[in-house]
DNA sequence: TCAGCAATAAACGTATACAATCCGGGCAAG
DNA sequence: CTTGCCCGGATTGTATACGTTTATTGCTGA
């Protein structure tokens, strides 16, 4: 096989540089499942893979030049984190949220990152405070450049960040699936694309995080994820019979 | 040598004569991987299976008459769960949860199952609290018949069970990760054996719920939990002269 | 012309083979 | 007696082969 041009990349940019000794890291090479998980995972959150893709096994390997083994890992993986759907025999896809699914995981962030924001408040450093603010300088600086999918990855980065610094890794990997999540959510249900992720809240969050006023950065957060719900369409449509009019004529 | 003995019975076997898991193999259709998954499950939900025990890949297989491309698949559920964990070219291993993520865990069930809890009563139906008190029964069973570690699962269901009656994916499966995660907890920090978790306090919770109060509910859930956590030893032991052999032996 | 069915191709599910890695015992040097 | 090395066995990592299922295509017949 011609795994000449795939394997171009990627070589070994191992940055070791957390001085522990034990083996508990892998470190080089890291494993390939990995980097594809996280591949399709950055593709899924900059609205590069839409819901409903085909995520062909064979496909996927040819790509990263590896073997359906590793790629079958990285699928199963994606699909614990809810935002792939493997159908038994027929493959996997890129998953499409249903409304009820959408609703879920707006109450489930309004429930859990107000008190990650609360936290983070609390124990914030001036150097966590500071790659906040880089992040948040990006998300801004990719938005005027008009990398809206850029924008979108580095927003969800933000919230990551924020539940990073709360150093509590339970909620932080529960969050890291909602922000995944919320992203396809996005995508399916916003209602103007114009409005991303409010930077003015971003800026806020972070000047309260950094003042270390927790009851301000949590209701900010609170307030941040009722706006951002408030812009999507969430509302049952039962009454629409003709789904065929809507994607078909959607041309 | 081992084709022999592995595959003797791996046509049809449902014969096994374990009285453990009740349906052990009854259909091919239901894959494999979950059967093995929710096998491991179970054994760790009742105290059978260990903090630190080996899961052998090869092992597993021969007990479940697979191959190890299923056994794997499984173990990589289960770590995505946070009960067990894979070091890479070792093995998987039971989890042991050190006292942060102990914490972390009633923090965050602290969090989430009031909420449950409220949503639960407030939707509540006749035939949902019949299956609510039907659970409550079985564990109160158990542990007059002596039963601790069946008991002990049966705790973990009830509380799984309000989460299914509160119609709520996502905080259910986040909660089904926490349940399993406080049965290694239970097991490693419980300051007294005797106590497993208030019947008491589940028949109050159940009665709460089927007259449909969330206030009262969601209260008596937070009650339950702190109640829970108090019976556990949650103090950093950092007076303790000999760190070497607790951090180099401790694995 | 179109419905129904068969053959084919593509993709997934599982098992197995081989390579890479780790762990332990044994032996030799200090 | 300790320390270091080396090697054999065991276990995991990955690739590949084969069986099974699904989806599509093309054909036949009314």
């Amino acid at each position: 096989m011609s795994d000449g041009a795939t394997t171009a990349e990627g070589e070994d940019l191992d940055t070791r540089g957390n001085g522990q000794t034990r083996v508990s890291v892998p470190m080089r090479s890291v494993d390939r499942s990995v980097q594809i998980h996280d591949g399709i995972l950055a593709a899924i959150l900059e609205h590069r893979l839409h819901p409903g893709t085909k995520l062909g096994e064979d496909e996927i390997g040819a790509i990263y030049g590896v073997s359906r083994t590793i790629v079958r890992a990285a699928l199963q993986s994606l699909s614990h984190e809810g935002i792939v759907v493997i159908e038994k025999n027929r493959g996997a896809f890129v998953a499409s949220p249903s409304l009820a699914e959408a609703v879920e995981v707006f109450e489930a962030r309004k429930l859990i990152e107000p008190t990650i924001a609360r936290r983070a408040a609390e124990r914030s450093t001036s150097t966590d405070v500071a790659l906040l603010k880089r992040k948040m300088d990006d998300e801004h600086a990719a938005l005027h450049r008009g990398d809206e999918n850029t924008a979108i990855r580095l927003s969800g980065e933000f919230h990551l960040e924020i539940a990073r610094m709360a150093d509590h890794k339970t909620f932080e990997a529960f969050l890291r699936e909602l922000v995944a999540r919320s992203s396809l959510i996005l995508l399916l249900y916003r209602r103007q694309k114009a409005q991303v992720c409010g930077t003015d809240h971003h800026l806020e969050l972070a000047n309260a995080i950094a003042s270390c006023d927790g009851n301000l950065a949590s209701r900010l957060m609170l307030d941040h994820l009722a706006d951002i719900e408030s812009g999507l369409d969430l509302v049952e449509e039962t009454g629409t019979p003709p789904p065929l009019a809507s994607i078909l004529g959607g041309l």
